[in-house]
DNA sequence: TCCCAGGACTACT
DNA sequence: AGTAGTCCTGGG
């Protein structure tokens, strides 16, 4: 067990359970099991201390910061997004603390495509089906978890076999994606680096990433804040509180009105839609 | 039984 | 360029 000093603020249930991740287990004392690419952590909160325990606490400290991103201050982000957008204000307050997670490039991919035309339950439900069968299994605190498996954990795997995992329809997209990644025809590095533009491009080259799964990619995995994922979610907001119909005029007012930091408006404006009452 | 859930693809104008 | 119909699956 480790203790982390909270400097910034912090909201870990929101961060954790504002649709950012799929694959965490709330317990009954508060505390969170999050399976942290090759490692399954617990982590609980106070007021002043981020206390973290794991099946191999190697370099620890450094891996939950970097996960929560906790050394990056908000304020100049959170001040830029009210300035721009006086109606924003209420969101922002509300979320303050939210962070956004810094998630596995390969699992996010596999997560977002599955995410399509899909609930929430489901594609948890998917990701871990995935993970039971092809991932590591690690014991932590007497119980069983799965690793999320990497790209060539699944290259033998079958059509029907992500069938069977729940995929759906969408076994075909998740198929192609392992085997061009196994074929060195991805680069998934190349992607930290690439302009917003050119790269929302070369993800939607591949089947089954549309605009909204590649820029959750972006943002989830690449730290692109400048993306805009429009969801069915999205456009109700649009329409009801701002009286903007059509993704291309949302598209055009979110870039114009909250710029480099869009993709953090939307992450606001979720968090505080679904739990504010 | 029908409908939809944090979309994308295909086949049409 | 823009738009219907279709796509697994589980739950209401």
């Amino acid at each position: 067990m480790i203790k982390i000093k909270i400097e910034k603020p912090f909201d870990l249930e929101s961060t954790i359970c504002c649709g950012q991740i799929f694959r965490f287990f709330k317990n009954e004392n508060k505390s969170f099991d999050i399976i942290l690419k090759d490692r399954v952590i617990n982590v609980f909160k106070d007021d002043d201390y981020l206390y973290v325990s794991s099946n191999n606490e190697k370099d620890l400290k450094n891996v939950v910061e970097e996960y929560f991103d906790l050394k990056n201050d908000y304020r100049a982000m959170n001040d830029f997004l009210i300035k721009s957008d006086e109606k924003l204000t209420d969101a922002v307050l509300f979320s303050t603390g939210l962070k956004m997670i810094k998630q596995d490039p390969f699992e996010t991919i596999m997560a977002y495509i599955i995410s399509a035309n899909n609930g929430v339950l489901q594609i948890a439900s998917a990701l871990n089906n995935i993970a039971k069968k092809y991932g590591k299994k690690v014991i932590f605190n007497n119980k069983e978890y799965y690793l999320f498996p990497s790209y060539k954990d699944l290259s033998c795997v079958t059509l029907e076999d992500f069938r069977g995992c729940k995929v759906g329809f969408r076994d075909k997209y998740l198929k192609q994606m392992v085997n061009k990644l196994n074929n060195n025809e991805i680069d998934l590095n190349e992607f930290y680096n690439l302009d917003t533009n050119i790269a929302l491009d070369k993800l939607m080259q591949n089947a089954g990433i549309g605009p909204k799964v590649a820029s959750c990619i972006l943002l989830f995995a690449y730290q692109k804040y400048d993306v805009f994922p429009i969801d069915t979610w999205v456009k109700k907001v649009m329409k009801n509180d701002y009286k903007i119909i059509g993704e291309k005029n949302i598209r055009d007012f979110a870039k114009k009105t909250y710029g480099k930091y869009s993709a953090i408006a939307i992450q606001y404006l979720f968090n505080y839609g679904r739990n504010k009452n």
